[in-house]
RNA sequence: GCCCCCAUAGCCCAAUUGGCAGAGGCAGCCGACUUAAAAUCGGCACAGUGUGGGUUCGAGUCCCACUGGGGGCACCA
């Protein structure tokens, strides 16, 4: 090897500043020199195992080892470009990947973007320009500043949402989930039951008589029979069953962005997400998803993936599953007529303590309830439970519209306590006949449950409150613990006052008194064990222009049909204006207007779908942009497929059930790397899809990503001067007073200092790019994952980035000469201590590998590196390891020096460093004297020394034996060879 | 209000099953090199682990209470 071949001249080195110091004009050098090679050679491609059409670099396909399939959440190109908290993640999931694939798995590794949705809508309403324009301008962008980072992705494998052959999969896998309905009773392949099929075979059990037509369908005849009747009134019933309809409901309605919401979109006090915009309940017909039907599933199934617990706990209260049962109440009604009043209750173990019960105030029953005449109140009723009105029909009235009125807000604000009226009306208690009140109050929720309780004041902290506010009796009916001051106990323990003539419940712990009872209200067929969810169906249209548009017409007479697959896709039309119709922010009375309807000829098709050609009417909404990011992973594994979403075999290779040694029996992508924010959202619909596809037979995973890792943020300090303006923190100077106090300021003027996030009006923004041009994408990746834990949010320090930098520049000296370029590494064997330190940092560095803690396996490696440094020569027996470790974090300096040792290929494949145990068993070990658990003493000693040796050491050891000062030993404890700890008695 | 996580040197962070509080980096100090400075090299100092209890021969680590910071949920029967 001759210097020559490397060493061009570096015009931005200082003069006399040696020609190849490893400054960032060098690292830049070196760092594009290996993008472009990398690329060229295609040394992160991965291949499909035969006959699959991607192949590895080598044009080969996959043979052996392991396959995995590692990912970064889905990136939003926007257009204010990246800071460097962008990247962490994507260091980290390619720090992973080049360990894998160095230690001889086959790594799939690539990144596409989600490019649909609101900002790219908006910026393109702002610069005028067609949103694809702009989109593709900020994908451009982001792959450029991405690419200087030197990512190990197959850039094969990558795609946007918005691109017509993704759109179209989008489109079909929608239709997928038209086409089906959720049998509850069918068997799983995994053994469960329930799961979605095809809308035919729902068909063909109508036609063959298997299934009679249920009750309850809009303008369907509950009593006809399926061959009775008409090709309107089937369709409404095979509507009813489809895992995607249109209902018209109850939607979060926001002006001001003008599109219906999701309800994990609206906050919790009554606002939208994105934009904070206030969010109102309107009825409008729109598109749901019915993931209620995958709640158990959903839930159940978070056991079998390896996600935080944190994440995890989120999604099953967002599940929110409860265990319980209905229980019927009869309530005579005014009018002589004894109406059914159903509640929900997760404690019938309590119902000999109901005292009262609440209905919704929008709960339909109460209007049965008061059928008749609007009479008085009776002289009885106690005066807080009239509402202040003369009558229940007016009360009821009054109370109903002021809750109605109400906003989000307000609710909140009023949380905790509680209102309500009486409706006239007395519930009789199925376990003993006693008439309960039936009040309506806007506590009770009507979209959950039943609509309706059982108030047990005695065992329910809100009955309680209920109770005393109006004067309601209290039975506890678990006995509480001694010292127990009142109010409800909600607790365990034995139950009491809890008998009738058929059911003693007295004396049972809770759980087997729920049980008792449950099957005492089914034998007696006055309730049912049953399990509800807090999960709604999922919303999902949008009235938005950039998104993708539903694969659906209509028909005159309003009915939604499903477009063939051979029409797919259908790409967004030409309209003069794609921004939505937005409003005033609290304008209620507003309706949505999808910017798709303003093209006419668009929206007015004729189409020959199968009995000639006719008129149709697209449907005008746009899909959620979840839409895309509920199944792009599947797309990484075969991203040309034309004929297929993914292929059945290379989904199995990569995701399958134990397509690895980790993947367990959910399968999925191995590691899955993102913000916590979409703990929720995202990763809750896109478990959903696959689950459905998993149920139609196109996918064999039970789950889509099996490991879940959430990266901390990184955030940044902020500065204000006096009158809270920011002012550029990179300007702001620090000084520390003696006491190590630190103040700070800009312009001579004093500051504050605030800590949070990183963003262009804080005036924080450090972009990747300054790091590149000042430090080099070396320096800065190894800098990301020193900081600290991945998991860690932590704050930016640009001037602490010159550690990394000074790591590299003495690994760089440690190999080469600076002023000449030659190597100066030797061929003689290492010595003893520097091979010793070696093979203990290979073994070390490797279980931190393993375990995703960067920041503790390069602390070791600047170890190793510093141990080199105090040598004359660097032996190359430690050199090739030393750089091969390195690889995954700063990857150019070491493919450069892995060349410049003399190795023809990229190291990117080359087998990780391996340690021989022999090296790691030491001579002698330190041994700890203690007397009391301090430490007095200290001793080297063989490895195997005897516990009695050891004893004998120790009490022979000068400080132990001051310390002792003649005090007689009670008991030694002997933990050979490291401590021995003497105490005296 | 309820639940979860975190707290170690001026700063970012290590510390195996409870066993010498310190791996690494930033900042600081001293020395070498230099006409000088930067860079580099060599060296040094700095906390007893947020507070108060407890368990233990021994606690950063386990338990209880509190304080401070971060997050989730918020009438879900």
């Amino acid at each position: 090897m001759t210097t020559q071949e490397h060493s061009a001249p570096n015009p931005a080195s200082a003069p006399g500043e040696p020609a190849l110091r490893y400054t960032p004009a060098l690292a830049e050098e070196i760092e594009l020199k290996w993008q472009e090679y990398w690329e060229r050679n295609g040394t992160f491609f991965a291949a499909d195992p035969a006959p699959g059409t991607l192949t590895d670099g080598n044009g080969n396909s996959a043979t052996e080892g392991s396959s995995f399939f590692v990912m970064d959440m889905f990136p939003y190109p926007s257009g204010a470009g990246l800071h460097v908290g962008h990247p962490l993640g994507y260091i980290a999931t390619d720090v992973v990947g080049r360990f894998r694939r160095m230690r001889g798995d086959n790594v799939l590794h690539a990144l596409g973007y989600d490019a649909f949705g609101l900002p790219a809508e908006q910026y393109a309403v702002q610069t005028g320009q067609h949103p694809r324009v702009t989109t593709e301008a900020n994908i451009a962008n982001m792959r450029r500043q991405l690419r200087r980072l030197g990512l190990g992705h197959d850039s094969r494998r990558s795609f946007a949402t918005t691109d017509s052959d993704y759109v179209r999969w989008t489109q079909w896998i929608f239709l997928q989930i038209f086409n089906a309905w959720y049998d509850a009773e069918a068997e799983r392949e995994d053994g469960g039951r329930g799961k979605a099929r095809p809308i035919a075979e729902l068909i063909a059990e109508f036609d063959s008589g298997k299934r009679a037509v249920p009750a309850g369908i809009d303008g369907v005849d509950a009593s006809r029979e399926w061959a009775g009747l008409d090709e309107s009134a089937r369709r409404r019933v095979i509507d009813s069953f489809r895992l995607a309809y249109t209902s018209k409901s109850p939607v979060n309605w926001c002006p001001g962005l003008g599109t219906v919401l999701a309800n994990e979109e609206v906050t919790a006090d009554g606002r939208s997400e994105r934009g904070n915009f206030p969010v109102f309940t309107k009825e409008l017909q729109q598109w749901n998803m019915r993931i209620t039907a995958y709640a158990d599933r959903l839930a159940a199934d978070l056991d079998l993936i390896d996600w935080p617990d944190k994440v995890r706990s989120m999604q099953r209260h967002w599940i929110g599953r409860s265990d319980g049962a209905y229980v019927d109440f009869e309530v005579p009604a005014a009018t002589d007529s004894v109406q059914k009043l159903t509640v929900f209750t997760t404690r019938p173990d309590t119902l000999f303590g109901a005292t009262y019960v609440v209905a919704a105030p929008e709960h339909p029953l109460v209007d049965a309830l008061l059928a008749g005449d609007d009479i008085e109140w009776s002289a009885e009723v106690p005066e807080s439970w009239r509402g202040g009105e003369p009558s229940a029909h007016r009360a009821v009235a009054a109370y109903r519209s002021a809750a109605a009125a109400k906003t989000p807000l307000e609710r909140q604000a009023e949380a905790g306590t509680k209102s309500g009226v009486f409706t006239g009306a007395y519930a009789i208690n199925p376990v003993n006949g006693d008439r309960l009140p039936v009040f309506i109050a806007d506590y009770v929720l009507m979209g959950y449950g039943t609509g309706a309780i059982m108030a047990v004041p005695g065992g329910d902290t809100r009955d309680f409150d209920f109770a005393q506010q109006f004067g309601l009796p209290v039975i506890h009916t678990v006995q509480p613990p001694e010292g127990f001051d009142g109010g409800a106990y909600t607790g365990d323990g034995a139950v009491v006052n809890s008998s009738n003539g058929e059911l003693n419940l007295n004396g049972k712990p809770v759980a087997d008194a729920k049980a008792a009872m449950i099957d005492w209200l089914e034998a007696k067929g006055l309730g049912e064990r049953t399990v509800t969810y807090r999960l709604r169906d999922w919303l999902f249209s949008r009235q938005r222009y950039w998104g993708e548009p539903f694969p659906i017409v209509y028909d005159e007479t309003g009915a939604a049909i499903a477009l063939p697959d051979s029409m797919l896709p259908i790409d967004l039309p030409e309209v003069p204006d794609y921004s939505p119709r937005t409003f005033e922010p609290d304008d209620i009375d507003s309706e949505p207007e999808p910017p798709l309807g303003r093209n006419a000829d668009w929206v007015n098709v004729t189409l020959d779908l199968g009995d000639g050609p006719r008129e149709y009417r697209r449907d005008t909404n746009t899909m959620p942009n979840w839409a895309g990011s509920c199944w792009y992973y599947l797309r990484y594994l075969d991203p040309n497929n034309a004929s297929q979403a993914v292929s059945p075999e290379l989904e199995k290779y990569w995701m399958g059930p134990q397509h690895n040694a980790t993947a367990g029996v959910a399968g999925g992508v191995d590691l899955y790397v993102g913000g916590v924010e979409h703990a929720v959202l995202h990763l809750l619909y896109a478990r959903f899809w696959h689950k459905v596809l998993y149920d139609l037979g196109h996918v064999s995973s039970l789950e889509p990503f099996h490991e879940l890792f959430n990266q901390g943020y990184i955030q940044a300090y902020a500065y204000t001067d006096a009158r809270g303006a920011y002012v550029p923190a990179d300007e702001v100077e620090e000084t520390i007073d003696a006491n190590g106090k630190s103040s700070f300021t800009w312009n001579g003027e004093p500051v504050k200092r605030e800590y949070g996030k990183m963003g262009k009006s804080l005036k924080n923004v450090v972009t990747p790019d300054q790091m590149y041009r000042d430090y080099g994408a070396d320096t800065f990746r190894l800098y990301e994952m020193s900081m600290g834990p991945l998991d860690l949010s932590r704050p930016w320090e640009t001037r602490a980035v010159v550690g990394s930098q000074r790591f590299l520049q003495r690994l760089w000296r440690n190999i080469l000469d600076e002023s000449t370029g030659e190597l100066i590494v030797s061929d003689e064997p290492a010595d003893e201590a520097t091979r010793r330190a070696l093979h203990r940092t290979i073994a070390e560095v490797t279980v931190e590998m393993e375990n995703m803690r960067p920041n503790t396996a390069i602390a070791k490696l600047i170890t190793l590196n510093n141990h080199v440094t105090g040598l004359d020569v660097t032996p190359r027996e430690v050199a090739e390891p030393l750089v091969l470790m390195i690889a995954p974090f700063a990857p150019h300096i070491a493919e450069e020096l892995w060349s410049r040792l003399g190795h023809e290929r990229s190291l990117a494949h080359e087998p990780y460093p391996t340690y021989l145990e022999q090296y790691l068993v030491e001579d002698t070990v330190t041994c700890v004297f203690q007397v009391k658990g301090k430490v007095r003493g200290r001793a080297e000693v063989p490895p195997s020394i005897s516990d009695e040796d050891l004893t004998a050491l120790a009490l022979a050891d000068p400080g132990v034996v001051r310390t002792l000062d003649g005090a007689p030993v009670r008991t030694v404890i002997v933990r050979a060879p490291k401590l021995v700890n003497v105490v005296p008695g």
